[in-house]
DNA sequence: GAGTGGTCTAGACCACCGT
DNA sequence: CGGTGGTCTAGACCACTCC
């Protein structure tokens, strides 16, 4: 697993983001333009526009045509859209992050398995429950999934007993994107007893299938998230659908 | 306002969207590489990738590094992140769309209004309440807000009397992105009786804004969502969040 | 009108994927 | 290995915003 050498996108995104982060330019500051900012670190306009679409998409800046590029008035690092890693959002709130495995187990895939991550009859599915606290309040409830078949073989010694969390955590961090299915519920059994809530509070219910890269299924969650320890929030822009399409 | 020529870009990516809505590639299909489908169309490489860049956003294709091009295996019309209009999310998802107003009013900004529609003390604030129904039975119960400074000053005859919906329409065809805070909450008061919910039943509750294009604030709105008639969905992507920013 | 991002070209080489 | 998308350059002109 040698270390790519950073493209030069990579690194005028990481020289930017250093400019914002040692105060050079802050919220709501225009950035210099594409030519000048490809002359300060020597790349095209191309180039630069490139690594200012990323640091764009990921909500650090904000483009408006014909006037300049800008970093964004507001940080958007817990929005759902953009970040796949809960232990992340909860740190990006202001919280101190922590997960809890309750339970550990495997077992033969069943039909919502083979729909959400794609496996055929008779695999197995490694299955993981776990809650997930901010500050030590806990904060979502989850019963993870995934094909034991993403086990490296080296260990899949007696029936998977050692580390599932570890092996989550591997498969979790390949994951890019995913989709979730959101869903108002009110709390009762496992969820309400971990969350430590009473019977028909609402609490926010996720059904989410993670892929890797390359668009196979990795990971299939059941969530149940309080949302009184921090909001949650969703990025949304407009698409031109064709009516055609 | 005369209608703009369309860029290459856009001429590319409705002809991808045609070749895919006639049939010429459907769902899982790898299309022609971006070298290919540019001689097809006469442009450069440059340009196909700009419009299957804005085809992967919208979510109609993906890509795969080393493999190619492919129409994405899952319509994502109704995804929240990628569309701003419940109209459109509720067509997508096979209902017929039609909205109830069922009050209008206009008063002066309170601080909640200050706040998110970036107004000043004293000015006014157009309010409308509107219940959307999805084959007539009621999905989604919202109260919005904007600025009356945007309304065109014909319209503004005696308190903008006529139509404040239509006035609303326009302004919210004019919103390009927007951030929700999304919160499970039970069903009372005015948001039960117009869904036509027992109280205590849980909901999705939207507290939301809308920017337009030059990323002025121009609606806000809260929303109660009823969640047995259709699914809400994110797509959600992992960014390379900086340890420094 | 000056300055910005938006589009577009032609060509090159690299990194990754599958066979 | 061949084919794909990923990166990068140098230069050009257009469309928009704001003074």
């Amino acid at each position: 697993m040698a270390s790519r050498r950073p493209t030069m996108v990579e690194q005028v995104r990481n020289g930017i983001r250093e400019l914002i982060s040692d105060g050079t330019y802050t919220v709501g500051d225009q950035l210099p333009n594409e030519q000048q900012m490809g002359e300060r670190f020597g790349v095209s306009r191309a180039t630069v526009r490139e690594a200012y679409r990323g640091l764009i998409e990921s909500g650090y800046l904000a483009r408006r045509q014909g006037s300049g590029t800008f970093v964004a008035r507001i940080p958007q690092q817990h929005a759902l859209d953009l970040n796949l890693s809960y232990t992340e959002m909860i740190r990006a709130a202001g919280f101190k992050p922590s997960i809890v495995v309750l339970d550990t187990s495997v077992r033969q895939a069943d039909d919502s398995d083979l729909a959400h991550l794609a496996m055929t009859p008779g695999e197995d599915v490694v299955v993981v429950e776990r809650l997930r606290l901010a500050d030590d309040r806990p904060v979502v409830y989850s019963i993870d999934r995934l094909p034991a078949s993403l086990v490296p073989p080296d260990a899949r010694g007696d029936g998977f007993g050692r580390s599932l969390f570890g092996l989550l955590e591997q498969v979790s961090h390949g994951a890019r994107n995913g989709r979730a299915r959101i869903k108002p519920v009110l709390a009762s059994g496992a969820p309400a007893r971990h969350l430590q809530v009473a019977k028909g509070t609402p609490l926010l219910f996720f059904e989410e299938t993670d892929f890797d890269g390359a668009g196979r299924p990795v990971l299939a969650s059941s969530e149940w998230h309080t949302s009184d320890v921090f909001d949650m929030w969703i990025n949304r822009k407009a698409t031109l659908h064709s009516r055609s399409l």
